[in-house]
DNA sequence: ACGAACTCTGCAAAGGATTGCAGTGAGCTC
DNA sequence: GAGCTCACTGCAATCCTTTGCAGAGTTCGT
């Protein structure tokens, strides 16, 4: 293995042309003679030669590097957005920057600006940043939104009324009338959305939908909503995502509350625990991977299109998963 | 803001002062005049300036990131590994390419070499990859290796011997006298340490240990466990990880074993899923995002010391959560 | 008051790849 | 066979920052 990784130069003094030849040869290969193209590639093959992206990116101006930042890496949601990410960005040979921003709304401004600097675009999971502070962020950088959308900024979205509508329409199905709503962060894009559409499919089947509030979106958060939400006396409920309704779950249980016997639960996202929660929990799955992937397209095709005579947005679909959380209304 | 980012020229022209002045006020602050650093500083701040890194790397040699392979974002444990390693690459101004190599270890050989010639270095965890493998990589690149130790390269390591014992004390304090231990991939470093520590700790105390095989370590694999681990007439079990813990439990309630009226169950890891748990499971809690902050320090320390004077290496210490996997042995 | 010792700053080269422009040679037309 | 086109290749400038070396100016010792 040689000590300092072969250069473009070294490749053309092996194949006998000039660097110009061999740039054009990785770049653009139907610009040259066939007969050159192999001496090159054989040379490139022979020297295990890889391009120095520093180099390249210095007279291109691009990076071949996007940056992907998300609130929590330890939230199953956000990490298998991640990997879809990371994967299809592979695909097309572009480095991924991941920022963490521990949920700090604040410091996200500040590391987005930072990073836009060192990347070409930037995968965005912000659920909490303020339209206004997108729309900053927008202004001089290429962004993709991931799970919410802001007015001129592209993005791939869920269909969060259609997923609700699925829900809805199963438990109605099953004989409930009176369904709780726990909703997220106020601020959460998602949140509204769901929320909206839950209220919407359920006066479609002439039921009735009494919201308790907003939540941390976490398994606290879900302990912290059960009560509120049996004092409704609701027979379902439907949360915000899947970790609320698996700590939801978890305080029916040390109540005695019987799901789905007395109470039916739906959780949104379809995280892995979801499967492994007793009873096992049905949720809208939400395809994660699915959106990191076509985020990255989404960016790509972006960054290819400078004049912007595209629109970058995207919307996927959720599916009802139906488990052992949801069941009969009980008769009353 | 400027479409086009401003340039050390810029900045130089601003101030007054050739472009190598702004060089070294940014990089050795103490080799330049106070007043003329304030006005580099200054204009510095009115650009907004920020180096270009395609730039100097191509003159230091430094890409000034690091990348990280990990077998699974999905898995919690990675996760937080990687949180670790971002939160602490970033407050040295260092970027993180994060790859995922889908539990592909074929792959993983050819990803590392690749990504090897964009980073400065490589944070692995590789819990299957071969000795020869590793060695291979470390052989022309800086790696630092998570949870497994490997001859002549730097890694952060467990001490697993010592969690097995925690464990080991807890069980047999309860009465428990014949342990099972159910083993995660043969070939996994982590099950090698885990097994033998578990068999030295329950040889110490003159207890009996019972292995019932190799598994998955995921939830499936766990389910697919039980039954052995029933046979075997254990009245505790150590798992290799939480999350076969969480498949073993939910397969023992299945069957109707009371846990831990009739087995007690303990995991390794500390995922925030066994809290959640049904029972919550008792666990050797492992520091993750220590390992993912020690591992980049390490990596640091490598890279500023090109001579290998230094032994990087660190071993990390687990501590046994109690929960209510775990209770006093039933009687004979 | 002269030279030495410093402190600070600028010049210019370097690092690796890309690309507009120009040049070479072959092939073709009439 | 002269002139033209076309395909291919090389030259050289360029991207932005860092750094060895040298020059300018100041201070201090004697």
């Amino acid at each position: 293995m040689p000590a300092t990784p072969a250069t473009l130069r070294d490749v053309a003094r092996l194949a006998g042309v000039s660097p110009s030849t061999v740039s054009r040869t990785l770049s653009m290969p139907a610009m040259v003679n066939a007969a050159t193209r192999a001496r090159v590639a054989a040379a490139v093959e022979q020297l295990g030669y890889q391009p120095n992206r520093a180099a390249r990116g210095l007279i291109t101006g691009r990076t071949g590097t996007i940056g992907l930042v998300v609130p929590d890496l330890a939230n199953p949601f956000f990490a298998s957005v991640v990997k879809g990410v990371q994967a299809r960005a592979r695909r097309s040979d572009v480095a991924v920057f991941v920022a963490d921003t521990d949920e700090d709304e604040v410091a996200e401004v500040g590391l987005v600006q930072a990073l836009s600097k060192q990347v070409d675009g930037i995968v965005l999971c912000s659920p909490r940043a303020s339209d206004a502070d997108l729309s900053a962020i927008a202004e001089n950088t290429n962004v993709v939104l991931v799970n919410r959308a802001a007015a001129g900024i592209p993005g791939i979205t869920y269909d969060n009324e259609e997923g609700m509508r699925q829900a809805v329409a199963h438990l109605v199905a099953l004989g409930h009338r009176r369904i709780a709503w726990v909703g997220g962060p106020a601020t959460s894009w998602s949140t509204q959305h769901r929320g909206l559409g839950l209220r919407t499919a359920v006066e479609e089947h002439h039921a009735e939908v009494v919201a308790v509030g907003n939540f941390a979106p976490t398994y606290e958060g879900g302990m912290a909503a059960a009560d509120q939400v049996v004092a409704t006396g609701a027979t379902a409920v439907v949360t915000y995502n899947d970790l609320v309704a698996i700590g939801l779950l978890a305080r029916l249980h040390t109540r005695g509350i019987s799901v789905p016997g007395v109470l039916s639960v739906v959780g949104v996202d379809d995280i892995a625990m979801s499967r492994m929660a007793r009873p096992a929990l049905t949720t809208v799955r939400l395809p994660k991977q699915e959106a990191g992937r076509i985020a990255v397209e989404l960016l790509l095709a972006l960054l290819d299109d400078p004049d912007g005579s595209i629109d970058p947005r995207g919307t996927l679909h959720g599916e009802l998963i139906v488990r052992d959380s949801t069941g009969p209304a009980p008769n009353p």
